[in-house]
DNA sequence: GCGTTTATAGAAAGCGTTTCCCCATCCGGA
DNA sequence: TCCGGATGGGGAAACGCTTTCTATAAACGC
């Protein structure tokens, strides 16, 4: 307590420091820092000596003096394109659990792909000291990027960072879930298949449209460029892009969209203009947000499990961090993605309607976990 | 740069320090300091020496320092219930940007309802530093917070906060949007209209029901018990608390929900059950968050505003924060609440479908702001 | 029995700031 | 000319911790 001590004007609370446990147990600060610590030099005796003290006047380490000392924060760095879309709070959520189980703190920052918020933000992480960034966006000035490889500063990127070494990859098996997700289509007889992209900037955006274009051609299905439409994985771009294909002289049968929000436009932009889906047009979403399955009719979208990824980030980012991490040398990680069927998707229109007892060919696909009601 | 000094073992960067300011500047550290924290009493000409020699050097104070020596860390707390329920996403990209816009940089922790988590959660923003904590759920040990407000921490808190004097409350006014809710149902001729709640133990939901119950009481029309059914802010507690409603002898003509995740839900049951909305049933939801106005139908929802909500938090957590911050004393921030009309709302089933060109009766209450299609 | 390791604890040196205290300088008044 | 009070800058002491270095005691070999 030492009400003694005249405080200092701003100090919130003079919290019970490392000393009083040392007065307490007897035994110098170096000692209960080293029990603290879990160092294995001090005596088994005298470190239970020392947790007794802890427990009595309730110690609590301070994180900035330890941070200021080591040099090590253990804070995570986690860096999304959009908070708002639902994709990224799932992954976040997953994130957090993980870095806390393991001794981590987490500072979480939206960039709306815009690459003068993601520089300050970036800047405001190592101002923070951060340990390490995993960056699950892009639009990066590529020379901050560069000088933070240069002092070895941990960085795990999604898809491909820029070439350079000494950095983490979380590498997405996009081809997997789409090329999934076009047989499935072909399966049921869709010839016309039209894909919504990202925003191009964006490498996962780019990666998604030609793992798309790669699996229409092993099906043998042409790619007009009128089919491919570049949206910007939002709701309204969904629904901008929708318009553009309605507007066409011959609406495809089924669209493929870059992530889940641009499917759920797609839904809206058709219930504007009437169509009904799964009947007059098929829909597959790309993420697998918690939302598909409660979307109206529920989505067949390809599931990138954001526990996956939020798991290799954590570890990427560790083996950056810690020296004797038994994963220091990895630098790759791979993602798997896979198709998930709910009833989004159907026989293309005009086909006869007995086919539609056909369903058992459809379930050959069908991988639904069993459905939360 | 001074590369003879034999760096420690883990240190990441030497990064540049206040004595190198000093140093180039050729004034005192104290100087530095004064400087770079716009003291007054530097005499101008030396602080753009200074001022020059920050930049010539690129130095960046060392916030962990800062904290350590200051016991103010300029980091706020803000606790939701679930970053994955939207509305969540959206308060925190508010918060955060006006956060930062004001010098303080942001830690985010989600509660999932569950107090032990909730308790974790705030001691490890104890342990990291807050400067205080907006807490945006409930369910919170009652005797934790008490701890805390002896210790004159400041604390935000939604709605209300347990009974203690010196914490700052954000007032929501239910009543104002669920009473235009109820009246604009009562005004198309809805006389069964239901409820569902959140989880009951939270005080927000508690309030929303209370304001939908004297709602109905000022229009005349009972609220059966059958008629209000608990929910838990969820899209399968929608669902499910749908189903009770299906189930019943009669179904009621029109619900309102207490979020838009249950509203969701809602529909998403009632797709299932193959009920047309609005036709079969009214729904309203509340929050109205980005996602309402894309749902099939349009929501007809109440909106809380998060800029309104964030702009309040920081702002009262500021003022607990900063000794002589303007509203320092002030201890009540008041949110309004009004109602989105959108297509979710309709007359109910079984009125003329001639009364169904009556729309002008609806505009007056709609004031949904131009859709961004 | 003496010198030499081997354990373990303590003393003390920082980490990069802020801030208190004191001293030099300057100005105005007597 | 001298003194008192401002004014503004520098020295140095914290802040709470980790870690190196040193000291002591015990264990050991010859």
């Amino acid at each position: 307590m030492s009400p003694s001590k005249k405080g200092r004007s701003n100090r919130r609370r003079a919290a019970v420091s490392i000393r009083d446990v040392a007065r307490r147990a007897r035994v110098s600060i170096a000692t209960v820092s080293r029990a603290v610590n879990r160092i294995s030099t001090v005596d088994p005796e005298l470190a239970k000596r020392v947790w007794k003290a802890v427990d009595e006047v309730g110690y609590v380490p301070n994180t900035q003096a330890r941070a200021l000392v080591s040099g090590r924060s253990r804070i995570l760095g986690l860096i999304v394109s959009e908070i708002t879309n639902p994709f990224f709070p799932e992954l976040v959520q997953e994130f957090e659990n993980l870095a806390v189980a393991q001794g981590y703190e987490v500072m979480i920052g939206s960039t709306s792909y815009d690459p003068v918020r993601t520089e300050s933000l970036i800047r405001r992480m190592l101002q923070r000291g951060v340990d390490g960034v995993a960056i699950m966006t892009f639009g990066i000035e590529e020379d901050l990027v560069t000088k933070l490889v240069e002092r070895e500063f941990p960085l795990v990127f999604v898809d491909a960072g820029p070439e350079l070494p000494n950095i983490r990859v979380l590498k997405v098996n996009y081809s997997e879930g789409i090329r999934e997700a076009v047989q499935h289509l072909a399966a049921l007889g869709h010839r016309q298949i039209a894909f919504i992209t990202g925003p191009l900037r964006l490498r996962s955006a780019a990666a998604r449209r030609d793992a798309f274009r790669k699996s229409m051609g092993e099906v043998g299905l042409p790619v007009p460029s009128r089919h491919l439409i570049e949206g910007n994985h939002t709701m309204e771009g969904g629904m901008t892009a929708i318009e553009r294909l309605v507007a066409l002289p011959e609406l495809p049968t089924a669209v493929l969209c870059s992530n889940d929000m641009t499917a759920i436009g797609v839904l809206h932009g058709l219930y504007e203009t009437t169509h009904k889906i799964p009947r007059d047009i098929s829909v597959v979403g790309f993420d697998d947000i918690h939302l598909a399955q409660f979307m109206l009719p529920p989505l067949t979208t390809v599931q990138m499990s954001c526990k996956d990824l939020a798991t290799a980030a954590v570890q990427a980012l560790r083996a950056g961090i810690e020296p004797d991490h038994p994963k220091a040398a990895q630098k790759e990680w791979l993602i798997p993605t896979r198709l998930v069927v709910r009833k989004s998707t159907e026989f293309p229109r005009g086909t006869l309607p007995a086919l539609g007892k056909a369903v058992s060919a459809r379930r050959g696909v069908a991988r639904e976990k069993s459905p939360s009601l």
